[in-house]
DNA sequence: GTAACCACTTGCATATTGCAAGTAAAAATT
DNA sequence: AATTTTTACTTGCAATATGCAAGTGGTTAC
């Protein structure tokens, strides 16, 4: 079980999103689940930031419990569980889609390429469907294994 | 000065966003300088979450440090600060609107109406702008009176 | 049957936060 | 001119959260 309070922030549609994702490793973890499709403990671990196993066991309990990620075990190895992003976290793709957009044009040292933005720019509905896409086809292949 | 380290995540722009915007009170103080004209420490200071004085100093120090506020002194009253949005606070006002659509979405007991996330869908580049003419507006407001 | 894997939990030192009180400079009031 | 008020902070300290290292308990591979 989580130790802190999970933010319980109605009302305000900001202080909503806030008591949410306003959180370093909630962040990271949800960025390597839409994004790098990363889908077990270990594989969150392993990201390059280094998350350490207490922190990273309290916010997969306060991301699934404010419904953002489904836990359930591997159907391939009980050993193993999975944690999947629920529609509620996909549909914050458009939004950190538009923050990377930001952050490529204000961190100097950027990774993301040109194009990134701009096909963003130019369609991003196209754009997000792509990585919806991906989502359902990592999902597809843990869960079809059933 | 700021007692913690600021964050300096370059490179993933997922991480670099995170690095500036995934802290409660970072997220909070860019609401209210983007969407509710707040420039003044006390202005920040009174707003309903309720942040202490330490905390806020801290965090309109580290906005600064990283090229979101400009601190100046009010050219009105100078024993009065004001915080202005930099081009940097500005330009993520799409990702903040987009965040703010789904905290409407997913949040059962949200205060902003539907015609909100309408409106942004209808035409976001129309809601951004009609955001950055407020902002010019407040920020006028203030500078016009040198 | 034993070793390795996997998802955690626990204990403890350190860092951050929140609260209350205090400070210092400028502005308004008397 | 002296005093009070406003404004933007700073300081000290208790409570909480984090990070690290080590440990636990099922599952699976060999």
């Amino acid at each position: 079980m989580s130790k802190g309070k999970i933010q319980d922030w109605h009302g305000c549609p900001t202080r909503y999103a806030a008591g949410i994702l306003a959180d370093k490793w909630c962040f990271l973890i949800l960025r390597d689940a839409l994004l790098h499709g990363k889908r077990t403990y270990s594989e969150f671990l392993n990201s390059p930031e280094g998350v350490s196993t207490n922190i990273l066991a309290d916010r997969l309990a306060k991301l699934e419990a404010t419904g953002m990620l489904d836990r359930q075990i591997d159907p391939r190895k009980a050993s193993r569980v999975c944690y999947f992003p629920t529609r509620k976290a996909r549909d914050i793709l458009p939004a950190l889609l538009a923050l990377m957009v930001w952050s490529t044009r204000h961190d100097q040292f950027t990774d993301a390429p040109e194009s990134f933005a701009q096909a963003y720019n130019d369609d991003p509905v196209a754009t997000v469907n792509w990585y919806e896409k991906e989502i359902d086809r990592v999902d597809a292949s843990i869960k079809g294994s059933e």
